[in-house]
RNA sequence: GGGCCCGUAGCUCAACCUGGCAGAGCAGCGGACUUUUAAUCCGACGGUUCAGGGUUCGAAUCCCUGCGGGCCUACCA
């Protein structure tokens, strides 16, 4: 697009484009052409510092009388996102990162010429205001308008000042407007900060050391999830988009880095739901000399750590439910827990078809390749795992759903591995990391087996982090956190979409 | 991928079931008002009813297809 010029066969808001052809954004754009005729830049720059936030003057005058003057001159500025026009007297609400003033213009300041220029201004535009601080008769604290710049001129009409934008796809597809007049929108982006923030803090208060590792990569490891592929043009080489942080985190572990994290985005080509995101956030840590035991009470310790600082307060309410955060957390079996919620004792040791018979009478559909472990975690997931709302630690998972946990030390045919469930979701997952590279090949080896058969998320052989394995990795443990469903939890939102601020949508129409 | 539901003015919603001139509020426009708080009052304006097809004398409304979205489900964190 070439910029407007004098010589043009028409004017801006004569003009076919999308913003001449409708009323309300043709208006506008007529008035820039007004603007800019009586030499006001609509989009100057340099033009205006603020000295202060509507924050800022709340706290600091929080209880002036009515009708009060302070003297004290400010200089604000934002968005001007309300109006209300009582003739020689204009309110204004002006709308900054960190609330909103009033803005209280009256004619015996501005003169009359101003004044007409300050009630021209639409709603939605930039503004920056120089003024003292007042209260006024009803005792709203406001700056009395001595001087006004427009600092940028808004283009497209506002939603609705009550009810603001309602409409979640325009909510999402559109997140600027969705933040400018959704307050809710704008905590749930500021409190995710505050999460990432916390999360980083407290790893970092405990001597980890943050660390970047490879979104592109050769082979998709660490869970068992279908890539993302792209190609690289001067490799010729098709890559796959990271689908954990794992493998690499703990080749650093081999490298002596003995306590590392990594906070980014992985990717999993899976369906969108109210719960996933083609792209989300994972953060995992990793321990040297440490045990899942160690981890259970890191990741408890690291959680009540970020909701103290988030919510100030151990209880959360989400979705209606009440949920304590104060340690400690109960910790149950896997198989406890099946047994506790169905009544059906499940054992690693039982015959696979006696185990397929017992779920089968839970009303499980068992696919004739699973074995006991298979099994017995798709009762666990689809009748137990709903039902624990309060923190809990679900420990001991069957080595054949884990092909990158240790061997439990003590139990054939479980592994040292442990979920924190929330609310009835998984939140975080963690094991002993097997470190025994023999081990992990074989588990590779079952997991190419199943592969082999069709099943496209099993785990490929990695046979650089098989070789780092055989260079010795000392015992460690690790964990992930869904970072996206504490976000959910902790801000009382149901859908994945409402805490990322620009969820995954299909391409809309032109 | 499967099932159910939704799509009307810039925004928030009616009218759809039971086919008959598409209506409000907010915003915008014109006017009144020097203390408003979703200001108030008066006036005029504003529509490809998601798109395409079908049924019908007549379709926002009923039917079909497509597009987009939401929820459930499946996969998963």
């Amino acid at each position: 697009m070439s910029e407007a010029t004098t010589d043009g066969p028409e004017t801006l808001a004569d003009d076919a484009s999308e913003l001449g052809a409708h009323p309300l954004t043709a208006q506008r754009l007529a008035k820039l052409e007004r603007y800019r005729a009586a030499g006001i830049e609509p989009y100057p720059v340099g033009a205006f510092a603020p000295d202060v936030t509507a924050a800022e003057l709340h706290a600091d005058h929080a209880d002036l009388e009515p009708g009060s003057s302070t003297g004290r001159v400010v200089r604000v500025a934002g968005r001007l996102v309300g109006r209300r026009d009582i003739g020689k007297l204009v309110f204004g609400v002006l709308q900054d990162e960190t609330g909103r003033i009033q803005l209280f213009a009256q004619r015996q300041i501005l003169g009359d010429e101003d004044l007409e220029g300050f009630r021209d201004l639409d709603i939605g535009d930039w503004i920056g205001v120089e003024g003292e601080v007042i209260t006024t008769k009803r005792g709203e604290l406001s700056v009395a308008v001595a001087r006004f710049v427009l600092l940028a001129k808004s283009l497209r009409p506002l939603p609705e000042k009550w009810h603001g934008l309602q409409d979640v796809e325009e909510r999402h597809r559109r997140r600027y407007v969705d933040l400018i007049v959704n307050e809710r929108a704008r905590d749930t982006a500021i409190v995710r900060s505050r999460i990432v923030r916390e999360l980083r803090r407290a790893f970092d208060r405990r001597g980890f050391l943050e660390v970047e590792t490879p979104v592109l990569q050769i082979e998709a490891g660490g869970a068992l999830a279908r890539p993302f592929v792209t190609h690289h043009n001067a490799l010729d080489q098709d890559m796959y988009l990271r689908i954990a942080e794992e493998l690499h985190l703990k080749r650093l572990i081999v490298g002596g880095l003995g306590k590392v994290y990594e906070l980014g985005r992985v990717f999993r080509n899976e369906g969108l739901s109210p719960r996933h995101n083609p792209e989300f956030t994972m953060l995992e840590a990793y321990v040297a000399y440490a045990d899942y035991h160690d981890v259970m009470n890191l990741v408890e310790n690291v959680i009540v750590e970020v909701v103290d600082e988030v919510l100030g307060d151990r209880l959360a309410t989400y979705q209606g439910d009440t949920l304590d955060f104060a340690p400690p957390w109960r910790r149950v079996t896997m198989l406890d827990a099946v047994a506790d919620v169905t009544g059906v004792r499940f054992e690693l040791s039982m015959d696979r078809d006696a185990a397929a018979d017992l779920a089968e009478d839970l009303g499980i559909a068992v696919d004739p390749s699973w074995g006991v472990g298979k099994i017995v975690n798709e009762v666990f997931e689809e009748q137990v795992e709903r039902t624990l709302v309060q923190p809990t630690f679900v420990y001991d998972y069957p080595v054949e759903i884990s092909p990158l946990a240790r061997a439990h030390r003590s139990e054939p045919g479980l592994t040292e591995r442990f979920e924190l469930i929330v609310a009835g979701r998984e939140l975080a997952n963690a094991f002993s990391e097997l470190n025994d590279p023999l081990d992990q090949r074989r588990r590779f080896e079952e997991q190419q087996a199943a592969r082999a058969t069709g099943d496209e998320e099993a785990h490929p052989i990695d046979e650089d982090f098989l070789r780092a394995l055989e260079y010795g990795m000392p015992p460690t443990g690790g964990l992930g956190i869904g970072v996206d469903r504490l976000v959910m939890l902790l801000t009382d939102q149901a859908s994945i979409r409402e805490v990322i601020l620009f969820p995954a949508m299909r391409p809309e129409r032109t």
